[in-house]
DNA sequence: ACAAATATGTTATAATATAACATTAATATT
DNA sequence: AATATTAATGTTATATTATAACATATTTGT
């Protein structure tokens, strides 16, 4: 399977997981959201918004910050992307149906991401709460770096 | 003590730690870099950087963006404050001395943040690093919630 | 058919940050 | 001390990221 063929079918599967979880939920996946994710997954990477409006352009001239800014609130509310609040970018997420704390590997040289979960971190977010009678809402937890490919 | 004289003299020890810092690693606090620490100081919350512009033209009116910019940039690097990435604001640290992987309990009701240090998170970080063959360089750590304070 | 809620369109502007180049000040070299 | 080099600051302009506010269209519930 070629490279852009193994995108394509990455990018299919999480429209159709997109689709399922909205239908579950009872959320509306309009075409413009459904175009919005598809661009998303287009790029192995992170996007920008402003990238991610510019494609947008192409399908639709009229598009505009709002478009894309809205569009971007929606997907993120309902856990179907995830913005990385260190580079200002959006990325598809990988296991909309299952989420936990999630953390990111964000290899500097090629922009591609890695999603994990882990109950440590949830372990670590819980204790360190306790400790300071804090009671977490969001966790943001971003790793920098260089990842395997780029290592050589 | 009055809660004024406690900021006073928590802005003076970080002053003092900072001028320290710089004396051992040969770094110069110049009179513009030593204004926006005791600005960032001042309020015990987080700050903005635009604010900051506002507050340091009151005493130097040529201030522009790139006066603040540059010296956030010089005390970020020499690890005197944060960068708080899912505010895009700012925070002194409180323990410039000793730095390992550091995160961060903001409150989102009023702006205070507690900065942390636990072993834990650096085993994660290198555990799930080693895991994906991956080189970490910067760790983005910040859980927003409600503060001890603000919960009643 | 109508009202209410949701989504999208549109204009304008706010908020955050950097590029590029000029000048001044500090430090090192002769 | 004069000169070269580097580091810091000044200055203008602009890039990037994001939202407010209001208008229109579409969907949903009654
Ligand atoms: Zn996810
Ligand atoms: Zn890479
Ligand atoms: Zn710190
Ligand atoms: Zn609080």
């Amino acid at each position: 399977m070629s490279k852009r063929q193994k995108n394509l079918s990455v990018s299919a599967e999480a429209l159709r997981k997109a689709e399922a979880l909205c239908e579950i939920n009872g959320l509306k996946l309009t075409k413009l959201r459904k175009q919005v994710l598809k661009l998303i997954w287009r790029k192995p990477g992170y996007v920008k918004a402003y990238d991610l409006l510019d494609e947008l352009k192409k399908i639709d001239p009229s598009a505009k910050p709002p478009t894309i800014y809205r569009t971007l609130d929606f997907l993120i509310e309902n856990g179907l992307i995830h913005k990385l609040q260190s580079l200002n970018a959006f990325i598809g997420c990988h296991h909309p149906h299952e989420h936990n704390e999630c953390y990111f590997l964000i290899c500097d040289s090629c922009q591609k991401i890695e999603e994990c979960c882990s109950k440590k971190i949830n372990n670590v977010v819980a204790s360190t709460s306790k400790n300071n009678n804090f009671i977490p809402n969001k966790v943001t937890f971003e790793i920098a770096g260089t990842c395997q490919n780029c290592l050589n």
